[in-house]
DNA sequence: CAGTGAGCGAGCTTCCGCTTGACTT
């Protein structure tokens, strides 16, 4: 039997451990945090030194449960959460809610899941560090007091619904801020200058060192080009290296992976999370440079076989971001030699990157040879003015090239590659293939990406590898920001060539703009950034968080209390929610568009009750005013006077069908017909449009979306319409009105009656949470009865 | 699921950070 109970944060982690540890001990897993402020509410007595209330979270019931049972018999508790903020509150609250006694609770923490680390762990024991946990405390607490004490003042002033908080709101503030800089951008124009030189049948390129503001200038260059002729003036050759990156981290790999991969912040997370249990990567969420010493000495054996020792060059890194925590190692392979694992492309492609990028971090540097040739051009004086410049490299060593070399994130449309350069020496005349004057065009800043995102979150300081993923997917499930891509527009440029055949200019065309899953600014978003930084400017301040985050730091060393630290914070904030709630506007972002050619009345675009809309006239004059919601393509800063006059046109009576109207309108779920109360979803994507449907491809749509609902129906009763059973996405189901039920497995769904539905439909598990949306209305009458019923229900459920 | 936007008032929404499955029409 055994004697020993060690808890740690993730399962995964768990089973390894236990193959370590002798038989006297047993290892489980906490599931991350297990108690948490209560949900409703505050939960935070702002009066009383912000005594919390605390709640075992419901998902974790069962897990609390089960450890309680576990500590019964058990003689010493090993609480081997992580050695961070989060993990030591971790062991308070298991201590707590586990109602641990203090002689048989021992506090260890270990670095590398190795047994020696762990056997070393195990030999000294601490105990909890409650300086920590009252910094986690603060931390949480004062999320709490941000989050629950501006989000109902956005209900109040803007749009029920609406959150803020120390993350999020100021990831949205980046992107609006983002989004206004581009609109702001002024851009330059610019003639640059190549050519295309040759000396002994071989050529290379160079270019100007100097562009020219107007295309004047560029000509008069170009014309001097002409009876020029060009020679090698300095020869520069200069050694150069360069250095591998460090190891993964959450957030480098998160960039890394979608720059090279093309993953969505969500989808590495997901992958990692795989390769992780399946014990080929280390923890994934992880904020940590380092490499543990059995990594560093195997990455120098893998080394040293595959590429010789030469290429071996072991290296310590060292964390630079703000607030690191450094619970556990960098993201690298359990085991070097692994070069590659099973599973799916994605695993696969995710291992190898991590497998490089961990055996490149350890490698030697690469060894360069830079060369620069400046070309002496012989005539006009003009020439005088600008020299071109030609530039090589070549690699004397490859080192860590060998196998891995990281991304960027500038698209960088003028950077040539640069190969090596002829052998040539000073005097040496050179050949005029072709030079080039190119009208170029300055670039606005770059829209986020997730992944560019997520480094300038790192860089402030704000958020944490565990948190970067949601984050992301928080601001665009509240809908302040979307991700999308935008189509680019034409641009004409002037050209100018000079070859053998002479002098040429023309214009050319180009696409520009084009944007590929990136992040924009919704309207909402914007009126409520602009909203908050007006009124929230210190917490909307990006050192808000690194500021808050250095008291937590005091209170951790014992310098600071933390109750003393959020009166402090709470008084001022306090004050300013009650100032914000009773004096500032609503904020709807109102903007006016012009005036109603009809009525004469004025037409504003603004955040309404359910969204963004149009409104002609006022609630003060005579007659009602009319409102019209905004396509979702549409947004209150662009849309004009025309478009706003069109969402007017609808709901249109498109014509008869059956002896019944058509009619053509946008509703919450986009642009859709209506026909005898049933309505069909028209898509802009196959050419309809609700403004200019014609009735033949109406009746189209409609006759086409009858004949799905045809081939999705498999069965229907005499004894109730109302049921059917019909084939979904995940095969065949069970339809009772509004409801729907999974059938039991290895139904054949042909052969069921009617008794055998009823009996399916009576047996069908409760649906918990936001599936039971349609049954709420009926229940309404009796809601505080009802609810009790829902949350006993529940518990059944999760035995 | 589908045209809502006056004002009233019920009751609801909301935070960040730690960890995984269960579940979807």
């Amino acid at each position: 039997m055994s004697k020993n109970l060690v808890i740690v944060e993730s399962p995964a982690k768990a089973k390894t451990i236990e193959g370590f540890l002798g038989k006297d001990f047993t290892v489980r897993s906490s599931f991350g945090h297990v108690r948490d402020l209560k949900k409703k509410g505050l939960s935070v007595d702002v009066d009383n030194n912000f005594e919390p209330e605390y709640e075992v979270s419901p998902d974790k019931v069962k897990v609390i449960a089960e450890l309680k049972a576990l500590v019964k018999k058990s003689d010493v508790i090993w609480l081997a959460t992580d050695e961070d903020r989060e993990g030591e509150a971790i062991s308070w609250h298991l201590e707590e809610s586990l109602n641990l006694k203090d002689k048989d609770t021992k506090r260890i923490v270990f670095h590398e899941i190795t047994k020696n680390a762990i056997a070393k762990a195990i030999e000294n024991p601490r105990k909890i560090d409650y300086r920590l946990v009252d910094a986690q405390q603060a931390r949480r607490i004062l999320d709490r007091l941000v989050g629950f004490g501006i989000s109902p003042i956005l209900w109040k002033k803007i749009k029920p619904s609406l959150s803020a908080g120390r993350v999020q709101s100021v990831t949205v503030r980046l992107i609006v801020e983002r989004e206004r800089d581009i609109q702001n951008f002024k851009e330059e124009v610019s003639y640059r200058v190549t050519g295309v030189f040759d000396i002994k049948g071989k050529s290379f390129k160079a270019e100007l060192s100097k562009r020219f503001k107007a295309l004047e200038e560029a000509r008069e260059y170009m014309q001097a080009c002409v009876d020029a002729s060009f020679s090698v003036g300095d020869l520069e050759v200069k050694p150069a290296k360069k250095s591998p990156a460090a190891p993964f981290t959450t957030s480098t790999l998160q960039q890394e992976a979608g720059r090279k991969l093309g993953f969505s912040v969500a989808r590495t997370m997901t992958v990692a999370q795989k390769l992780y249990e399946e014990g080929n990567i280390t923890y994934m969420r992880t904020d940590s440079l380092n490499l543990s010493d059995t990594a560093i000495n195997a990455a120098k054996a893998e080394i040293s076989s595959s590429y010789g020792a030469e290429y071996s060059n072991p290296r310590k890194f060292t964390a630079k971001t703000k607030g690191a925590q450094e619970a556990h190692e960098a993201i690298r392979p359990v085991d070097m030699s692994r070069k590659a694992v099973k599973g799916d492309s994605s695993a696969q492609r995710l291992y190898d990157l991590i497998w490089k990028r961990t055996l490149a971090s350890q490698m030697a540097d690469a060894q360069l040879e830079k060369t620069k040739v400046t070309i002496d051009a012989k005539g006009s004086n003009i020439l005088n003015t600008a020299s071109f410049v030609g530039r090589g490299e070549v690699i004397k060593f490859d080192g860590f090239l060998k196998v891995y070399m990281e991304g960027t994130d500038d698209d960088q449309e003028e950077k040539e590659a640069e190969g090596l350069l002829p052998a040539m020496n000073k005097g040496d005349s050179l050949g005029r293939q072709i030079i080039t004057a190119t009208q170029r065009f300055s670039n606005h800043p770059p829209r986020y990406s997730e992944a560019s995102l997520v480094k300038k979150l790192e860089e402030l300081g704000i958020g944490r590898p565990s948190t970067y993923a949601p984050t992301i997917s928080t601001v665009q499930k509240r809908g302040y920001v979307v991700k999308e891509d935008r189509e680019g527009h034409q641009r004409q440029y002037n050209l100018i060539t000079l070859d053998n055949k002479g002098l040429n200019e023309s214009v050319a065309t180009e696409t520009t703009g084009t944007e590929k899953s990136k992040l924009f600014p919704t309207d909402i978003g914007i009126v409520v950034n602009d909203f908050l930084v007006e009124n929230f400017d210190k917490i909307m301040d990006y050192d808000f968080t690194a500021s808050v985050e250095k008291q937590f730091d005091d209170i951790a060393e014992g310098q600071l209390k933390w109750t003393t630290m959020l009166k402090d914070f709470y008084t001022g904030f306090n004050t300013s929610l009650e100032d914000v709630l009773e004096n500032s506007d609503r904020a709807t972002g109102e903007r006016e568009l012009g005036e109603d050619p009809k009525t004469g009345k004025p037409i504003i675009a603004r955040i309404g009750r359910y969204g963004p809309m149009v409104q002609i006239g006022s609630p003060d004059d005579e007659e009602k005013p009319q409102f019209a919601s905004l396509r979702a393509e549409q947004s209150i800063t662009n849309i004009t006077l025309e478009e706003a006059l069109d969402l007017f046109k609808l709901p249109r009576k498109v014509g008869m069908y059956e002896d019944a109207d058509i009619t053509a309108a946008v509703g919450r779920f986009g642009p859709y017909l209506r026909h005898k109360s049933a309505f069909y979803s028209i898509k802009e994507a196959d050419g309809d449009d609700p403004l200019s449907i014609k009735l033949d491809r109406s009746i189209e749509v409609i006759e086409a979306k009858r004949k799905a609902d045809r081939e999705k129906l498999i069965k229907t009763f005499d004894e109730d319409a109302d049921m059917q059973l019909l084939n979904g996405r995940w095969g065949p189901y069970l339809k009772v009105g509004k409801n729907n039920f999974k059938l039991p497995k290895d139904t054949e769904p042909t052969e069921l009656s009617y008794d055998d539905c009823l009996k399916i439909m009576k047996e069908a598990p409760e649906k918990k949470g936001r599936g039971a949306k349609a049954a709420a209305p009926k229940a309404a009458v009796k809601k505080p009865a009802a609810k009790k019923k829902t949350t006993a229900k529940k518990k059944p459920k999760k035995k």
